[in-house]
RNA sequence: GCGCCCGUAGCUCAGGGGAUAGAGCAUCUGCCUUCUAAGCAGAGGGUCGCAGGUUCAAAUCCUGCCGGGCGCGCCA
């Protein structure tokens, strides 16, 4: 049982008693008594707002009550308080005694990489897909927040006890892939000499460039002078496929890996899309008006409409979603979460209507939308087009301020809250990134321990360790962080936040440096030695064990 | 015009019903013969966009307004 759930099962003992006395009024009510973590000034474990709830009941000032509920807590038989504290307009502050706090030591040693783990998840089975960028260009560094996010948020559902699969979804199919092609068929062409002009709206950044450039070095100038029609099917094909491999390499060097690959252009050439449509044709809910399919999305509160299939014959890409959501739903997940970006939180609604329409319930697609990055150089806004070339890699990014760096940063805010990523800032305060104090911190303790093995100082048995040593105040600041850990992946899980992990790290590493230049940890005093090592193990521990599921690197040297 | 998100220290952002609102950067002052100075200690810095409302309690919830971002295609 957590701690915070002990202290309010004690409340409710007390409360009772207080009742059977007749000292109030009220009967014990689960839903009254709010346990929480005070803010840091406030020297107390935890604290309760009880007496502040039950004050308008009772018709009692709060601090009358909170005086009766606190000499009723302290004769609590279970006597694993410290104190408790009436203060301010009638919080009742709880403070535990240290013993109840060393605990987590021991769990930390006995599980190891898998202390924080959690099983909220029951073995659920949720599918993440994230980052699902069109093969047209290379990932640019807005596309490094889906990717650091979504990564992160898989392993957090993980270590949460779900069963987690992550999926990228390849737009290999449609208008704006034929583009690309048309658009390395010009290049090629420029380049052979044979003067054709770009595609309006086509591709214009060097990459296109360079993927003509690395046909013209390995098939010749073969299709010199060739129709487009005669070819453009090749270029078009050899343009995806490089594109792709391009992606998925920058999405490894970003430390991004995924479980599948899912292709559009699949959902086509199996059937898939024709049935989903004639799966929804049967249930009445698409209708033919002036020439085009429509999907009838207003039926479950979407603004308009939709057309699946247009005037000219082509399916729009909700017809291929509608078939994709349909294949992901059809795999038996319990969960499927999908990662947009803000410039498509309009399609929420029609895609929550394809999940009822196709007879599932909305509960299951979770789609999160994340605002978009805003790239910064120096203060002045930097413009990224697609079309025009004019971006920011994530590669570059990441070749110039590292993955670690740029992860972390990504993931220091929340998804709901507008990100501007200045590169000459990250370039320049690399060394400076919070990033690395986390990380330092992490090696700083490795130094340590290394130092301890140096000296012949052998780590005894836990269990063997004099534990009631530690009693600085910064060792059970320490240990009560560590000892929240769990619960922090359980709430973040839940909320779908993996941005509380950072967060929490850089206040674990806080308190870590602060303790350190405080205290010796390796000194004559063996017992208190063995003690303070125990400890800072189980923070190395936990540090990477978080920083794990962020997917930064725990260096053991810096 | 309509919809979604945001507005908190000079800057970038946490906190999203609870106490005197926090961090990093920037500015200023100290600390390396001792386990890693990518570190530590200290100082200054705020009408939590504005106005109402709900509540014992509002930065937090509701309404309106102001400001910013993004959407509102038979484009993806």
């Amino acid at each position: 049982m957590t701690k915070d759930r002990m202290i309010k099962e004690m409340v409710l003992r007390a409360w009772q008693r207080a009742s059977d006395d007749g000292k109030i009024r009220s009967k014990p009510d689960p839903d009254k008594v709010l346990v929480e973590i005070p803010k840091e000034t406030v020297p107390a474990d935890y604290a309760t707002t009880v007496a502040m709830v039950l004050a308008p009941i009772e018709g009692r000032p709060p601090r009358e009550i909170a005086q009766t509920i606190q000499s009723y807590l302290q004769g609590d038989p279970q006597a694993i308080l410290e104190h408790v504290e009436l203060a301010g307009p009638g919080y009742l502050n709880v403070t535990l005694k240290p013993d109840q706090w060393r605990q987590v030591l021991l769990d930390i040693d006995a599980q190891g990489k898998r202390f924080g783990q959690v099983k909220i998840g029951c073995g659920r089975r949720v599918q993440v897909e994230f980052v699902s960028a069109n093969p047209t260009g290379p990932l640019h560094v807005g596309h490094g927040r889906w990717a650091a996010v979504g990564n992160a948020l898989a392993n957090l559902l993980c270590a949460a006890g779900y069963e987690v699969h992550r999926e990228y979804y390849n737009n290999d199919s449609g208008r704006q892939v034929k583009l690309l092609g048309q658009s390395v068929y010009a290049r090629y062409q420029q380049r052979a000499g044979n003067p054709v002009t770009d595609p309006e709206d086509g591709y214009r950044g060097a990459y296109v460039t360079e993927l003509a450039q690395q046909l013209m070095d390995r098939v010749g100038d073969v299709y010199r002078a060739k129709k487009a029609e005669e070819c453009l099917d090749f270029f078009t094909r050899t343009a995806l496929d490089e594109m792709t491999a391009l992606i998925r390499k920058d999405l490894e060097a970003f430390g991004i890996t995924f479980d599948s690959w899912f292709s559009e252009a699949s959902l086509f050439e199996s059937g898939a899309v024709q049935k989903a449509l004639d799966d929804l044709r049967k249930k009445n809910y698409l209708y033919e008006k002036d020439g085009a399919l429509w999907f009838r999305s207003t039926q479950f509160s979407d603004d308009k409409d939709r057309v699946v299939r247009k005037e000219d014959g082509e399916f729009t890409y909700l017809a291929s979603d509608i078939a994709y959501h349909q294949d992901k739903l059809s795999r038996g997940f319990d969960l499927l979460i999908n990662i947009w970006g803000a410039d498509h939180h309009g399609y929420m609604a029609r895609m929550e209507a394809v999940v009822l329409a196709l007879g599932y319930p909305k509960e299951k697609l979770r789609i999160l939308i994340g605002q978009l990055v805003t790239l910064v150089r120096n203060g002045q806004p930097v413009p990224m087009s697609k079309r025009a070339g004019e971006f920011v890699t994530l590669r570059d990014v990441v070749s110039e301020v590292g993955k670690d760096a740029a992860i972390f940063f990504f993931l220091t805010r929340r998804l709901d809250s507008h990100l501007e990523f200045d590169l000459e800032l990250a370039k320049r305060q690399s060394n400076e990134n919070p990033v690395y104090y986390v990380q330092y911190a992490h090696a700083r303790l490795c130094s340590v321990l290394r130092q301890a093995e140096e000296q012949g100082i052998g780590l005894k048995d836990a269990s063997q360790i004099r534990l009631d040593r530690l009693t600085e105040p910064e060792e059970l600041k320490l240990m009560k962080r560590l000892d929240a850990f769990p619960k922090l992946i359980e709430e973040s899980a839940h909320a779908l936040e993996p941005h509380r992990l950072t967060f929490y790290l850089l206040e674990l590493a806080g308190i870590l440096h602060h303790y350190y230049h405080k205290h010796r940890i390796i000194s004559d005093d063996s017992d208190l030695t063995q003690a303070r090592l125990l400890l800072v193990n189980s923070v190395r521990t936990v540090m990477a064990n978080a920083l794990g599921i962020l997917g930064v690197s725990a260096p053991e040297r810096m």
